[in-house]
DNA sequence: CTACCAGTCCTTTTT
DNA sequence: GGACTGGTAG
């Protein structure tokens, strides 16, 4: 029996073997919590305490759950493949499978990824003839989808306000929409979930019973519906152990809510808060920086990495006249790096933001640098990709509107938009998806039409017997797919990815331990699994648990809920893929920070350290903004195992316009003797009240007077700060929001001249942006 | 139906 | 600066 405990030092040997009650584990960065929830697991295992079937682990990424079922089996002889450990949305999908009736789905329910859901929700919206212009599809999709991450329903919200109608209107009629094609988005998945367990006394039991340790790991990144869905779950005699910190929190403008570590704390009546301190990444300066940081933020549950690695080099700060030079001088530490023999794949450049790779990049292709960027186009996000999964969609789920509008004349077969506008008229006024509205359309529209329900009516009937693998080859070629981009200039990578499509069904058919040849669209038969998966009881199978609701179909037991074809469609949706570039190279790593969350590198680069990009201008209008960047920027530093360089430009071209920044405040927020400037440090004087905090944010942006810059700052270009200044002694601010007597509420984005001729750029919430004179246009301050 | 042009937007991103 | 969208001309 190994003895996984051996190496552990005593908070995680305490947080590995903590018995019957909740646990919050507050885990430094590089402190061995991935290690920590492994290596529970596995002791909760051997010790007899759990078996692998009452054990329920959720993590946020596909990554991170499959980096746990790697490591759990290196360490015990089991199956992974069967337990819960998976994502929020992996195991929400999982049990909406098993239990579609009573989730009120279809058994070929499909993912709607969030590409989907907008094209949903703009086909809706030209249904309903909505102006775009004043509701956005982008707004409504927005709406949609945080009302879901709080529990609400259309029936549940405030719809009162005239303004606010139309966003529940919309958000009902979408999800009528939704439930008549079969389609969940991905909120809906969450949501959907949390309600059949909370509608289901009976399954709700028998999840409760089953589930005796429910394991989750960024607990920080968790939102509220996240949240709600685990204390449902885990009932009384579960002790969830959570692990996360909240200083790495940095997902709160897509819901996480930082505060769900609190309340666990109190609602569990946590008794010993856990703390992970114990650093094994980063050496002692690095620490110290990322400490000292991180100590002005407010309402932290609190700690301090500590390691023995010893103190190391100073943190190296450069500063560059332009963004171009910082980048030049990036390549020329690198090849210095390279030189000494640190390898190329452990050397990362971050950023805040996406634009500001571009310049990097340059560079590095200029000094011949070999490189790779994370971030954009994943591969089930590829267009032919996505046309190849709607074929696939239609014939497992001819109801899919989102599918049927997006290959329905592609590739072109002379059904226009005017024939496709008729079809979703007589859908609408039948209400019933377009497939089934075919029939009533006469004419030369409808034979097109027609021609096209064959064509996958063909499809359908002919692939009942294939393998998955053969499915999607042989859909690939009947569409037309395969000879629309041999025919187009450029589309030989686009043929490559569809081979690529047949090999990634290929190897989930293996994966996920299907026979090769099992057909793609019936449920396959395994020892333990009935023909009805949903009526059937598992009583005779490995790790059975008592289970308290007879006729209660247990997944774990009976895995085989869904057809091959299913859970490849499923798979895509809700695993888009790598989105690396050329993956596996030996390449220096450029990706933003938030991309960078749990990697770490010898050497690291964090650029553009600027105000108005690191903290990001954006982050001064929401509250918690500024303690945010922080936490980014913690992040960023924790990243850096020996070497870490931090730097700054005077100008920056981003937008096509040339911006004249100053250095980021967190460089005042640093320790200033673990820092090494390798340009002359300017001092930056007297800034206004010299304030920090929340309370002084957002008034200073682009403007500290008595910042000189460099010598070679273009005198010319500093008025725009001056101007910025007279024009807030008006008593107003970049950032801050008013209202207009006409406009309405509004955002203050710019500011210029002054006394009489002051002006301010405003963003209204419904009129766009307009420059308003002070002097004239009655302004007034919303606090 | 395609091709081209003008207008718009631009923080971060997983599922 | 550049990617993407929507509109219009051919």
């Amino acid at each position: 029996m190994p003895d996984l405990l051996s190496n552990l030092n005593p908070e995680q040997h305490a947080a590995v073997t903590l018995l019957n009650e909740p646990a919050l584990i507050l885990a430094g960065a590089g402190s061995g919590k991935t290690r920590v929830i492994i290596t529970r697991i596995a002791w909760l295992i051997q010790q007899g305490l759990a078996s692998p079937a009452t054990v329920l682990a959720v993590t946020f990424t596909n990554k991170a759950a499959r980096e746990m079922m790697s490591r759990l089996s290196a360490l015990l002889p089991i199956d992974t493949r069967g337990m819960w450990i998976g994502t929020f949305h992996g195991l929400c999908n999982r049990m909406l499978r098993a239990h579609h009736r009573d989730a009120g789905l279809p058994a070929t329910f499909q993912i709607l990824d969030t590409a989907d859901q907008l094209s949903a929700i703009k086909r809706l919206m030209k249904g309903l003839n909505i102006d775009d212009e004043k509701y956005p599809a982008k707004n409504i999709q927005y709406f949609i989808n945080n009302a879901k991450e709080q529990g609400l329903r259309p029936e549940d919200m405030d719809a009162t306000e005239n303004f606010n109608r139309k966003f529940v209107e919309l958000y009902e009629v979408y999800d009528q929409q939704c439930q008549r094609e079969g389609v969940v988005d991905f909120s809906e998945l969450l949501l959907r979930c949390y309600e059949l367990l909370a509608h289901n006394p009976p399954l709700r039991a028998h999840y409760q019973a089953r589930f005796c340790h429910t394991l989750v790991d960024e607990f920080q990144d968790t939102n509220k519906l996240q949240y709600a869905w685990l204390k449902l779950i885990a009932g009384q005699n579960n002790t969830i152990f959570a692990v996360g910190d909240d200083d790495q929190s940095i997902y709160a403008f897509r819901g996480a809510n930082v505060g769900n570590m609190r309340d666990f704390e109190h609602e569990f009546s946590v008794r010993n808060l856990i703390k992970l301190e114990q650093n094994y990444r980063s050496h002692g300066h690095i620490l110290d920086a990322a400490n000292q940081l991180i100590a002005n933020n407010s309402r932290r549950l609190g700690k301090n990495l500590r390691t023995d690695a010893g103190h190391g080099e100073p943190v190296r700060v450069y500063e560059s006249t332009t963004d171009s030079q910082e980048a030049g001088w990036i390549v020329e530490e690198i090849k210095a790096l390279i030189s000494t023999g640190t390898s190329r794949s452990e050397i990362a450049i971050l950023y805040r933001s996406n634009a500001q790779s571009r310049t990097i990049e340059h560079a590095l292709v200029n000094a011949g640098i070999v490189y790779r960027v994370y971030g954009g186009l994943r591969f089930f996000e590829r267009q032919e990709v996505k046309h190849a999964l709607a074929y696939l969609r239609l014939i497992d789920n001819p109801n899919d509107d989102t599918a049927f509008a997006r290959v329905v004349n592609f590739p072109t077969r002379g059904i226009g938009a005017r024939s496709i506008e008729q079809l979703a008229d007589a859908a609408r006024l039948y209400n019933c998806s377009m497939a089934a509205a075919i029939p009533y359309i006469a004419g030369k529209a409808g034979s097109s039409l027609a021609a096209f329900a064959n064509l996958i009516g063909k499809m359908r009937a002919e692939t009942q017997q294939m393998s998955l693998p053969e499915t999607v080859e042989y859909v690939v070629r009947t569409s037309g797919l395969s000879e629309f981009y041999q025919n187009e200039r450029e589309g030989q990578d686009r043929l490559e990815n569809l081979q690529e499509l047949v090999n990634a069904a290929a190897a989930f058919v293996s994966e996920e331990g299907y026979g090769m040849d099992t057909p793609a669209r019936s449920i396959p038969l395994r020892p333990g699994a009935t023909s009805t998966p949903e009526l059937a009881v598992a009583t005779d199978a490995p790790n059975t648990v008592v289970l308290d609701a007879p006729g209660i179909a247990d997944p774990t037991q009976n895995p085989d809920t869904m057809t091959p074809l299913a859970g490849f469609l499923s798979h895509a949706s809700l695993e888009a893929g790598d989105n690396q570039a050329q993956a596996g190279q030996e390449a220096v790593q450029l990706m933003t920070v938030h991309a960078a969350k749990g990697l770490e590198f010898t050497a690291v680069f964090i650029t553009g350290l600027e105000e108005g990009l690191f903290p990001h201008e954006n982050s001064a209008m929401e509250s918690d903004g500024l303690e945010e960047e922080r936490r980014l920027m913690y992040v960023a530093i924790t990243r850096a195992k020996e070497r870490l360089y931090l730097s700054f430009a005077q100008s920056r071209i981003l937008h096509g316009q040339t911006r004249y920044n100053i250095r980021s405040r967190f460089f005042d927020e640093l320790p200033q003797e673990t820092l090494k400037w390798l340009t002359p440090k300017v001092e930056a004087g007297a800034r206004w009240g010299g304030r920090s905090d929340n309370a002084g944010y957002g008034r200073d942006w682009f403007a500290r007077p008595g910042y000189t810059g460099a010598a070679s700052t273009t005198p010319a270009q500093l008025p725009a700060f001056a101007n910025e200044q007279r024009a807030a002694e008006a008593g107003f601010r970049v950032g801050q929001q008013v209202f207009h007597t006409k406009f309405g509420e509004g955002t203050i984005t710019a500011l210029e001249g002054g006394g009489t001729d002051a002006k301010a750029q405003v963003k209204f919430k419904r009129h766009g942006e307009k420059w308003l004179a002070l002097a004239v246009a009655k302004l007034q301050a919303v606090e």
